[in-house]
Formats: C-alpha cells, structure tokens, sequence
DNA sequence: ACCAGTCTTTAGTATGCTATAATGACGACA
DNA sequence: TGTCGTCATTATAGCATACTAAAGACTGGT
C-alpha cells in the first residue's frame, strides 16, 4: 500500500509545507526530478488513501495519517544519517544519497535500536530536527544566513543535507551546527557576505548562504 | 536495470543452482512465493540481459554475470546479518526478514564498511560462508543431520536461515555453528533422531534435521 | 473584464512485476 | 508408442510509476 515512491511523495510534500500551503504540483515534481504529470497522478491515489487533500488546480495538504507516515519516513533518515556518522564512519556529505534509500528498508526495531544507541538524539548531523516515535518535531527557528544584514550575529541551527559539494565546502569554511556567526558585512546587489565563523572570517556567497541557517541570538 | 526484484530472483536462482541444475521454473516460482508464469516474464527479461541463459522448458543457468549479482547480494545479506547481530543485538531468529531488505538497500560502502569493523568473517550467524567482494565463496560441506546414521559425528556448518521459529527452537537445543553433534541413533520410519549436543543429549524431528548442516569428521 | 502566459490535468504510451486462464511441451509408464 | 499428468509457456489483465503531448483552469496585468 505504502511504496518507497509514495513515501518519498509524502516526505517531499511534508517539506515543502513548512514553506508554503497548499504544495502544488510544480513544486513537488521539482523537488523529486519528475515531470508534473507524473506528479498529478500520484497525488490523486494519496488522496484516495486519505494520506493527503487535493484541491484540483490548487494543490494538496497532507492529512493527520499522511503527516504521520512523512513524519516517520524522516525520523528514519535523520536516524540512520547520525548513526551512519557515529558509528560508521561516514562524513556529513556522505550520508545522504545512503540514508535516502536505507529510509524506506529498515524496521521499527532497527530504528529504535539505533535510536538507543545513539541516545536518542535531537537532531542529525546537519541539525535537522529528529522527530520522535509519537511523531513530534521540533520547530525550526533559523534563518537563512542569506537574509542576515550586517550586526547580527547567532548560531547555526542547521544546513541543508542534499548537496555533498556544499556540504564539503562547508566543512572548509568550519561552519557545522552549533558554529558562532557574526555577519560583519553584506555585499551589494547579490554580493558575498562577510562572517565570522568562530574565530575565522569568511566571504560567502549568497547560493552557499541560502542553505545555512542561524538561530540568532541577539 | 537490476531492480530489487530481479537481484531476488538471481539470489534465489543460485541457491537452487547449488542443489539442482538447470533451475526449474516451478522451483523459482515456490521459493519466491510467486506464480510460475511470472517467473517464466522475469527470466526472459534476465535472460536478454545475458544475467542467465533459458532452455525453455528445460531450466535456467546463471551466467558468470548473473552469478557475480548474486553472490554480491549474498554477500551483502549475510554481512548484514552478522553485523545486525554483532553492533545491534539481533538474535539470530531476528536478521533474516531485516536483511532481506537491507540487502538491496546498502551501498558497497556501506558493506565493505561493515566488513571492516566485522574483520571480513568468513561465515554469517548461522555458518552461511559470506562471499568475498570479488566473488568467491567457500564450498558447502555440510550434510543435513537428517541424512546421519547412528555412529556419526561432526560439527555443525550451518543451519537454514529463513524460519524464525525454527532457529529459536534450534537454540533451546543449544544447536549453534560451531556445536559438536554425536549420532547416538535413528527411530525407523522418520521417527526422530537421538544426538548429542555438546554437552546435551536431544531428540531432533526429521523435519528440523533437514536444516541443520554437519560437516564430518570420522 | 478579458487575454496571455503559466500551471495543472487528462489522454495515451511504456516498463516492471504480478495474477489467472488456457495452451503447449515433456516424460513416464502402460 | 500413445496417452496422461505435470510442468512451462503464452495470452490477457491489473497496478504502480514514469513519460510526452494536448487540452483545460487559473491569474496577473492592462
């Protein structure tokens, strides 16, 4: 009934929502590399299976079951990513493309397993929000540090997984979760932005800033 | 290419290969649990493949391609066992339905990393040689203990993997790979059959001997 | 309030795997 | 050697997912 396919529409759905509701159906077929037809299709049998509400032409909003399942899919592939990383040995630019298939074959009992294992943690290595069993997460408060103006200053929450290139160009600049940041200046007309990181100074581009994101302090 | 489904029809047509060769239809058909005339779709579309050759009506073989798949799939399933067992405190019973999905879902890094940590065993939790990376594996040597007469002794090799139920059973005998297995005797007419155990002496059903392997001595 | 451009959906096709039902090949045995 | 029962194959259909092409719905701007 629940395919990997399906989770996946589901998990991308559910990530989407944080930003915009009803998710339409461009948004979806980009985030997961398919054509909006494609996309039209699948949602109308996630909407029969009560997993999601399609308004035809609007979009679609996930229901209490079709969260419950997206919720899941994502504790499981934060999980497996910091397990892939405690345990494993793997570098954060690494787990991923891993973690994107191990989400849909691992059992409760391997997840909850890890999840004893590694202390029941909070957040993946990337900081991204673990949710728990019961299905609650906790909320998001970074912001993009493409949006920072010169002055503030904070702490970064979380970057994007996705991009291992970034993800290594990251590790190069020392900007992990938990790094301090002062944004010290902000170039003009798309420019680079100049930030202390810890007790380095860097020039960043805004592409690179778009996918960190600072809880900020002040 | 190779789909999941297809790495399981490979995986179970070498098993059946050790027994019996060419592999029947009907024979592939019942181990995956699936129609005959499905198989007979599969195979034609894995025979175009040059993963097997068809004689039809007569069998498959595997090809050296088509071995290579599966024996890295083995290699996969049983490193995956023995690691669920070893670093996540499955028992034995536990590993068999868990790696029957995670063996399509890891990546050669992931195994060949686990193989490390394991120190490239030889054998899975139930004495299954563990095929090496470039696809050599120890020969069987086993005989089913059901096939022992009064008199014989040896060590067991392995037992099936695949009946949770029976492996629990087999570990109240204290039957493990590795156990010492003295013959004391065998009831007529399928009647059951008396042996030691290390330590233990035990009254075995045929229908459980028959999955449990013993390598010789005298 | 319409029109143009964009987004979404429908229609039709393809691939992969499964099933049931019917046909065809094989082999054992009289 | 012919026949019967078993095994394998073909034929047809369904589900899931994807695509392209074409038609339909929406919306922003004049």
């Amino acid at each position: 009934m629940i395919t990997q396919e399906r989770e996946d529409y589901l998990k991308t759905i559910y990530k989407i929502e944080l930003e915009e509701s009803p998710v339409r159906t461009t948004a979806i077929a980009k985030a997961l590399g398919v054509e909006p037809a494609s996309v039209t299709g699948v949602i109308k049998r996630l909407a029969e299976l009560d997993l999601l509400e399609h308004q035809p032409y609007k979009g679609v909003t996930l229901t209490p079951s079709g969260r419950k399942v997206a919720l899941s899919v994502i504790r499981r592939h934060r999980l497996v990513e910091l397990y892939l990383t405690q345990s494993l040995g793997y570098s954060w630019d690494e787990v991923h493309d891993e973690a994107e298939r191990l989400e849909h074959a691992v059992s409760d009992k391997f997840i909850e397993r890890i999840a004893t294992i590694l202390g029941h943690p909070a957040s993946d290595p990337h900081g991204a929000p673990i949710p728990t069993k019961d299905g609650t997460i906790a909320p998001r408060v970074g912001h993009p540090l493409s949006t920072l103006v010169a002055g503030q200053s904070g702490m970064v929450e979380r970057v994007s997984d996705d991009d291992p290139a970034l993800l290594r160009y990251l590790s190069t600049l020392g900007i992990q979760p938990g790094s301090a940041v002062r944004v010290r200046d902000v170039a003009p007309y798309g420019g680079p932005i100049h930030v202390r990181i810890d007790d380095n100074e860097h020039d960043i581009g805004i592409e690179a800033a778009s996918h960190v994101f600072i809880e900020l302090t002040a």
